[in-house]
This record gives structure tokens, C-alpha cells and sequence, in this order.
DNA sequence: AACGAAGTACGAAAGTCTTCGTTGACATCT
DNA sequence: AGATGTCAACGAAGACTTTCGTACTTCGTT
């Protein structure tokens, strides 16, 4: 329990625990089965998988065990974020975040918000 | 030729070819052996895959070939930041953002080249 | 009790990524 | 010319990821 960088597979189970919460393998399984087509038993061993990682944990009391994420989603978030921000971006946060709020890729929703954020971050921080 | 993602490796082989332009076999494994060990017939390997995927072009006229990105570092900046936008964020390009300023993580200077920015957005798209 | 449905566990196959050893070509030095 | 060093090419091994088939178990229904 070191390494907690989800694979893409992971990432998209843990995004469904994460959306739904606590949920057995074929409530994950039917999330996941129309958008990406992926077998029953294939999310089955994933979470398997998962739980030797330490990614999830799992209630095994009922005949359907519920699977649950065992680690916070912003915990992952910011993994991902410095990961890539030192891999294609020299380690400048700055430069990554112009990239994901050029307008052609972001909308005026997401400026806005940042915008806000960034205020209060001022009032705060003095 | 159709999916522009680099694997880590060629990522960062794709980092010493964009800091250093055009280079042959030797010159990236000179910057690349001290910071992950690799060995030269990895590099060289790596740089002739990557060359069937488009991802470098080379100069082979003389004896040492000379390699050089064939894409540019924002298209594949924009890919990356799109791809984890989508898969760890639902999407947000303002929840990315807020975990790659998060104070814990970014730099004040990182911060006010950002709300600088924003504010050089906002005068010339009203 | 027998059957079928729903579930877990396991192993193995296929694909991808990373790594390097080995070979043969070419150049340079003595 | 022969020895030495540098280089590209190739193949293959090992690790990791993703996928699913198969086998075994458990529950509810007939």
C-alpha cells in the first residue's frame, strides 16, 4: 500500500464507487456495462484486484459483497494532478492549469468559477 | 497514426527532444541516464517506436540519426490535461484547476500568474 | 431433493510497455 | 590491415493491464 495511482480501469470503478457510494459488483457493473461494454466478471476480478491494492475495501457478510472506495477522491485527484503537471509540464501548476482553462476547451462556467475561487482565496490569504 | 497519447517513456523522451530540439540517441540518453537509470539500447529502441507512431520524425543522413518531436508540446499538453479533466474530474476543468492551485500544492507565484492571466483573458473577451 | 439463478474465486490468454542483450555495420586509430 | 569504439537494428524477456471462461458455492423455488 505505497503506489496509489489507479490504472485507467481502476479509475472508472473507483469513479462509480465514489458516485454511488457503497455498491456490490453488479450495481458497478451495470454502470460501467453500457458505456465501455466490459464483462461482469471482468469489473469482478478488477475490484479483486483493487482490494489487494488497498484501493477498496469490501463488506463480505452478505452473499453479495459491497465494495466501497477506500481512499478519498481528492486524495486521487491530487495524485493525478502532480503527476501530470511534472510530466508534461515542467512542474509548473500554472502552465497546466492555462492549458485546462484555454476557451477553447473550458467554458465560460469553469472561468467564472476559478475566477470566484481565486477572489476568496485572496480574502483568506492575505 | 490517430491516437497522439505517449506512453510515460516516450513522454519523457519527448520532454529532453523539446527542451533540447533535435538530438541523437546519445544526447537523450544523456539526460535521461542520470535521472532514471536507463540504458542506451532502451532509449534508442523507444525512439524508433516512436518513430513508427509518429510521435518523432528523424535526420538519418549521417552516421548518428538525429531525432526530433513531430508534434507539438501544447497538442499533446492539451491531450493529456483533457484526458484527466474527463476521467478523474467528471469532466470539470475548474475542479481540475482548483486541485492543481490548491495553496498546499502550487506556488503564490503560480497563483498570481494565473489570476494575472484571467484578468488578460477577461480584456480581450468581454 | 433437485434445479436453476446469482455469486465468488481462480487461472490463463492477449495486449501493451519497458527493458536490454546480441549482432552486424561502419569508422577511426595504430 | 587489424583492433577498438560507436552506432542502428532486431528479437525476446519480463512486467503490467485487461479480459473472460470455467469451476465451485450458495440461495430460493419447485
Amino acid at each position: 500500500m505505497q503506489d496509489k495511482r489507479p490504472t485507467e480501469a481502476e479509475l472508472a470503478i473507483l469513479g462509480v464507487l465514489w458516485a454511488k457510494g457503497p455498491s456490490t459488483v453488479r450495481a458497478v457493473h451495470g454502470v460501467l456495462e453500457p458505456e465501455r461494454g466490459i464483462g461482469y466478471t471482468t469489473v469482478l476480478k478488477l475490484l479483486q484486484i483493487m482490494l489487494d491494492k488497498g484501493l477498496v475495501c469490501r463488506d463480505t457478510s452478505a452473499r453479495s459483497h459491497v465494495y466501497e472506495a477506500a481512499i478519498e477522491r481528492t486524495s486521487i485527484q491530487d495524485a493525478l494532478v502532480s503527476d501530470l503537471r511534472d510530466k508534461a509540464f515542467d512542474g509548473s501548476a500554472a502552465s497546466l492549469v492555462m492549458h485546462a482553462l484555454s476557451p477553447q476547451r473550458a467554458s465560460a462556467d469553469d472561468i467564472a468559477r476559478v475566477r470566484a475561487w481565486l477572489d476568496a482565496l485572496e480574502g483568506t490569504e492575505p
